[in-house]
DNA sequence: CACTTTAGTTAGTGAGGTATTACTGGACAG
DNA sequence: CTGTCCAGTAATACCTCACTAACTAAAGTG
């Protein structure tokens, strides 16, 4: 109305809104109309800094995909073992999305991929980021003889990634009724446990 | 056009064509246009059948959750040891998948819940029993010991739930590139076999 | 065959959404 | 102080949908 902002200022303004609106209203509800409101502009006047509403979205998936990746790297520690950085990686994914609870409904939306090409391909690479990442470690887990030999490094990486995955969603539809940190973590350290090598026990 | 059926046929093909629809559409693209189309109706025939969109969508969940409970019910055998009944749940809910690849995207919606009130319900309790018929079979393999005595039947659980959750979902974004019961049979061996008592292993 | 039932059609309404066009007025440069 | 740029607005075109009303005719029933 009164104030006017400069175009940069506006845009993240613009972006953040609509991602905490794509949480409230959930993300096929999120209307231009909304974040306009919102962000206390007319509808059009979004149109001024995104020429689509495609366009809008893929700003939204880019802010994500920043969001996330600069999680996973803070989480990582030289100076921490495998296990452990594994499972801050686990923990920093799941308390991103406790802090930007739209996320799985983004992520897993099919709806939004279909409907806005781009959006797939932006998630896709970043998860597959994530693989990697888990990978490393794990391998490196297992160059430091803490897994169990029988264990193929990338059927532990999908074990992990799933435990994640399955785990946000029940959180996600499930109303939330739990902490996804503190939850992720205790059977995080379940699966671990069963990762590890049996040293200390029998024998 | 000229083909006039009886409303009970009619109401079978109109769900039946649109939960194929929207596997091919997405969910949220299943109009009653389409549907009608597919169908070879006019739109508001589908009127005739289901009041309401809603009602579609809630028959469609009410099939699609009588598939599901029919399918698990099927796999379980009195015959079989405990493990083995787990591994024919989790594949008898993979092959299910496969078949009505429109299921993750239903099944984890969070547009549709929060649109068609009703479908939620449907699914979460379907979904509970599921859980439960694992908790069973869990329990069961820990009372023959099959179990590591350190793994909670819980734990365990939500495990293997994820597992499922986590797979259909890399199949059902991931332009399904891979077979999900093949896949699914292989790493649910891993879990398994994580989870089993290590007997004649060392010692 | 006459009669009733009812699946299906045609035509239309209104809500909600994206996007365009033409205009307005604040901010800032010189 | 003045002119220019550009964020923002008002109005509206245009689309897609779910759903309604009134009518039509096919399929069963006696």
């Amino acid at each position: 109305m009164l104030v006017r902002k400069s175009a940069k200022d506006r845009k993240v303004e613009i972006i953040e809104k609509a991602l905490r609106l794509a949480d409230e209203l959930g993300p096929d509800r999120l209307t231009t109309g909304a974040v306009a409101q919102a962000v206390g502009v007319t509808q059009p006047g979004i149109f001024r800094h995104f020429a689509t509403k495609q366009a809008l979205w893929l700003a939204v998936a880019e802010h994500i995909s920043e969001l996330l990746r600069a999680a996973w790297h803070d989480a990582l520690r030289p100076e921490q073992t495998p296990m452990q950085n594994i499972a801050a990686l686990v923990s920093a994914q799941l308390r991103q999305i406790e802090q930007t609870p739209a996320l799985p409904a983004i992520l897993f939306s099919r709806e939004l991929s279909t409907e806005y090409p781009g959006l797939r391909q932006v998630f896709a690479s970043r998860l597959a980021e994530y693989q990697v990442l888990l990978t490393e470690e794990l391998a490196a887990a297992r160059a430091a003889g803490s897994l169990r030999a029988d264990l193929v490094t990338a059927d532990g990486v999908v074990l992990l990634t799933s435990l994640v995955q399955g785990l946000a969603i029940r959180w996600s539809l499930g109303a939330r009724g739990f902490s996804l940190p503190d939850e992720g973590a205790r059977l995080l350290a379940v699966q671990l446990a069963l990762f590890a090598a049996d040293n200390g026990g029998a024998r």
